[in-house]
RNA sequence: GCGCCCGUAGCUCAACGGAUAGAGCAUCUGACUACGGAUCAGAAGGUUAGAGGUUCGAGUCCUCUCGGGCGCGCCA
């Protein structure tokens, strides 16, 4: 063989069939033709080497060229041992030591409730940073407040007119909580509605800047997101960084001026025209401001930095790519954009299209009200995001296995139930000297084989940025153990003496527990002791 | 018109180019005088929208057609 015909990568899987052992390659299939033989040739030859590994049981020949290999129990059941000594820390990996991301989520408007289009991304978002936490990356969560433009105006004279009895202007904001918003202002400052005109609708404006914007933040701490940075508009024009970001596009030569206006030449890479910097007017764009704020998230240190979109802002995908581009990065490493398709909500069959607070738009808090945080952030999460999702909120607030986080949920709590019992006995499993190759019951090795997974689901996930596949992976450990629980009896019966096979297998239950309260917490869901 | 995403079981959805396309719900049949039955075992359900192509191998990649969602401002 040449040593160009190696892949660069092997890959190791757990097969679907538990007859195909506990682990399957087609690293035979890959170097067939260049070894110009056949691939069960290749697949013998490289068994032959495998079969004299510690640990390996058996390794055999399958199908085409898979080789397929099966552990000794011993080996494979000391993995119970290592992951309850792991504690928290199993799973955690160090792909992305030394990585620092950003990742940008949901970024609201300050007028208004987050709603369900901004939910699936509160909630995927978070469980992203979560992962790439998990993968050895130093994440920041940033949310960038739009606090800047003609919007905030709007919203100040929607707030100032509501308070004063008058209509709404043309284009302004609508529904309950903007009238709850107006009158606690007033309650809060009686003499603002004496203020001049001109200066009174920018009170209001800041007044119910600052409401609502704690009140996205208070909802989306009980929603488990958690932000790092919270990045005001106003702030990266104060602070010098649109003038900084402006420079560096100049410097790097992608900047032309046309019409009287200031243009950034996007098409340079991609995008399908180019765009305003600054208007002939002389005001600047929205869109300069979205390039200043990605150069200085990298002047910030970040390496990779990662925009969170609804489905909406699809056409952004080229122009974002085209900022870095411009900005001399490359926007194949230094920016990803991720794009999330639409929530709609169904209960009784209809799709749900009104707010009790906002109106006809859906808030994060009416999902939440109706189903419970953990129900559904996980619930938003189980899916990959680019297929819109229909949530079902009769069956997410139903307790069976038709709900997904409860069933998971429920492993674990039994789980703890198991333990809980042992330790009345006075069973002191912990230091007992467990013999793990006594885990030889089939249900018991397909236990260990898939809590030996949650590393390398870690690692799919972060690379991919599908957290879903955490929740996936849940269900079928959660479904792993309740198949064990079924058969195989882990205390002693009422007459029984404490035996060997019982400590093992409740170092067993515990090393389960750990990987699911692990995983769970990668989702932001949690894992209760009891339901 | 141009561009992006999607189309898998009756329904909601999985499947980083791998072996016989999988779960749950719904339908049908079973399992507790022991650790949580919110569980487990089984049956039935498919031309992966359609047609070509790429290769050892395609639901997955490429081309086209059909169907659905969304986007294409010196708005923010």
């Amino acid at each position: 063989l040449e040593p160009g015909a190696i892949p660069d990568e092997v890959t190791v899987e757990r097969p679907r069939n538990p007859e195909h052992g506990d682990y399957a390659t087609n690293i035979a299939l890959q170097l067939a033709k260049k070894a110009g033989t056949s691939p069960r040739a290749v697949a013998e030859a490289v068994a032959s080497r495998l079969r004299d590994t510690e640990g390996v049981a058996t390794v055999d020949v399958a199908g085409p060229g898979f080789l397929n290999v099966t552990l000794d129990a011993a080996s494979l059941g000391q993995l119970a041992g290592n992951v309850v000594l792991a504690g928290e820390t199993y799973g955690r990996i160090d792909d992305y030591a030394g990585t620092r991301i950003n990742v940008e989520f949901i970024s609201a408007n300050p007028t208004g409730p987050i709603h369900l289009g901004h939910a699936r991304w509160a909630a995927v978002g978070d469980a992203i940073a979560r992962v790439l936490e998990a993968a050895g990356a130093e994440v920041a969560r940033e949310f960038y407040i739009n606090d800047r433009g003609l919007q905030m105006d709007k919203f100040g004279m929607s707030l100032e007119a509501r308070a004063l009895g008058t209509e709404v202007p043309e284009g302004g904001y609508q529904g309950e909580y903007v009238d709850a918003l107006a009158q606690q202002i007033v309650a809060a400052d009686p003499g603002i509605v004496d203020l001049p005109e001109d200066e009174r609708f920018v009170a209001f404006r800041e007044a119910g800047y600052a409401l609502q914007l704690q009140q996205q933040k208070d909802v989306l701490d009980h929603f488990n997101t958690h932000f790092d940075v919270w990045y005001s508009e106003r702030t990266l024009h104060e602070s010098g960084a649109v003038d900084r970001g402006m420079a560096k596009l100049r410097e790097q030569g992608h900047v032309f001026e046309a019409d009287g206006a200031v243009w950034l030449r996007t098409t340079d890479f991609d995008d399908d025209r180019d765009r305003v910097l600054i208007r002939s007017n002389g005001e600047l764009t929205y869109f300069a401001s979205d390039t200043a704020y990605y150069v200085d998230k990298r002047a910030r240190g970040f390496d990779v930095n990662i925009y969170l979109l609804g489905a909406d802002h699809h056409g952004y995908v080229n122009r974002l790519r085209a900022v870095a581009a411009c900005a001399g990065d490359d926007p194949d490493v230094n920016i990803e954009v991720l794009i999330g398709q639409l929530v709609k909500m169904f209960k009784g069959g209809e799709e749900v299209r009104l707010s009790k607070r906002a109106g006809n738009i859906i808030t994060l808090e009416d999902l939440v009200d109706e189903v419970g945080v953990d129900a559904a952030r996980y619930s938003l999460i189980r899916y990959p995001v680019d297929s819109p999702l229909s949530l079902d909120l009769d069956l997410l607030v139903s307790r069976s296995n038709d709900n997904p986080v409860f069933y998971v949920q429920y492993a674990h709590a039994r789980i703890a139930s198991v333990l809980r019992n042992a330790a009345e006995l006075g069973i002191d499993w912990r230091t007992a000297d467990p013999d793990f190759s006594l885990l030889t019951h089939e249900r018991e090795a397909q236990l260990l084989g898939l809590i030996g997974e949650l590393p390398r689901v870690v690692a799919t996930a972060a690379e991919l940025r599908e957290p879903h596949r955490v929740a996936r992976y849940l269900e079928e450990l959660a479904n792993g153990y309740h198949k064990f629980y079924d058969v195989c009896r882990v205390l002693p019966g009422a007459d029984t003496e404490l035996e060997p096979i019982n400590v093992a297998r409740l170092w067993l239950c515990a090393a389960a527990r750990q990987t699911l309260a692990n995983g769970l917490a990668m989702l932001g869901v949690s894992a209760p002791e009891r339901m």
